[in-house]
DNA sequence: CAGCATACTTGCCCATTGGGCATTTTTGCC
DNA sequence: GGCAAAAATGCCCAATGGGCAAGTATGCTG
């Protein structure tokens, strides 16, 4: 059951993440300091880079084990669906079982939205996770590395396109409609 | 034509973007300090802070510039042609004229895979630069601004993976044959 | 051409940051 | 109960980003 200590590890992890993004809701990204987010975690400043090595890290921590999880999803998936198949079935199973992780997730694009440097972060991290997706797809069909990574590639940034969507509509639709809709007109955008 | 002013600025920031390349490529991006940057072109570290925000954003002038070009060139091309086959021809245009400046920009993506800050500060570039993309998509074609914001997304993605690809692959090949290879790729990918 | 407003450069300064190192505290296990 | 491994902390320092104010260069106008 991965001892105590990895979980006890991994509860600190979560509430310096959850004091990251409570502090900058409430005054701007900028307007927290690392020693504040530290300390509202109930840690030293220290301690806070031993589990991240800046505020964009903490603030985007929750980004990386959402990925993670759709990673595995997606290799869970019944083996005759395509990959793309797949990694649509998973967000839209995501969206109706777990809506709010899917908000969740929209608030943090829509922090890095209005952050640069937090948006840099937040694209890095997907970059660097878009190779296991890719991964994932090429184990699924018998399709090339090539054709995999722009599977994957593709999916992910209808996502981004979405989120983004969805935040600047004033969030009215629900989340998984706009989703569906960007990964619609990715899937027709080739097609004329 | 400018005035004297705007160009000396602008040869300066040229200058800085150099000296930061080529600093870099010889001691790694983490063995050079901005001292060292704004000394090796000249001028001092608080004016490197006019010029730059950071290190990264210096070594990443260059990619602006090109993106920017790219915009401008599509929105250049005759109106016969679809969004995506005049993103097509711009780069592959470029490619041939230009073999040069592809090959920069395939070096700055070898620097950014190599140094996570770095790729996280070039995704940033590029996403915001998407926008203008999609923009000059949607004027061209009379397409609904989703479907352009997908067409630019895909499109500078694949690009990525091109680039991706071809510093992984020794870069054996003429970059060109990398690109249209992945370009092709994503038409294809949702047409089975 | 002289003079002036504007824009650019620089020096000085400071809070913040990332991370090395050494020490102390906790934790899991025998 | 005690010990080895792991985690937390304190201390420290170089590097950074940017505000402020004092120079300095540039180009326009009378």
């Amino acid at each position: 059951m991965a001892g105590l200590r990895e979980r006890k590890k991994a509860a600190t992890r979560q509430a310096v993440h959850d004091a990251a993004i409570r502090l900058s809701l409430e005054r701007g990204i900028d307007g927290v300091t690392i020693d504040e987010i530290a300390e509202a975690a109930g840690i030293s400043r220290r301690s806070f880079s031993n589990y991240f090595t800046s505020k964009e890290d903490a603030l985007l921590y929750a980004d990386g084990q959402q990925i993670r999880a759709l990673v595995d999803a997606v290799r869970d998936r019944p083996a005759g669906e395509s990959g793309w198949t797949a990694m649509r079935a998973v967000v839209s199973a995501l969206a109706v079982q777990d809506e709010h992780i899917v908000r969740e997730w929209a608030l943090r694009s829509r922090l890095a939205m209005s952050h640069p440097a937090l948006l840099a972060v937040q694209l890095g991290n997907q970059a660097a996770l878009e190779q296991d997706l890719a991964a994932a797809v090429a184990d699924r069909d018998g399709v090339g590395p090539i054709r995999a990574r722009v599977l994957a590639t593709a999916f992910l940034a209808s996502l981004r396109v979405a989120m983004r969507l969805w935040n600047q509509q004033e969030r009215t639709a629900h989340p998984r409609e706009t989703m569906e809709q960007v990964l619609d007109e990715m899937e027709r955008a080739f097609q004329g």
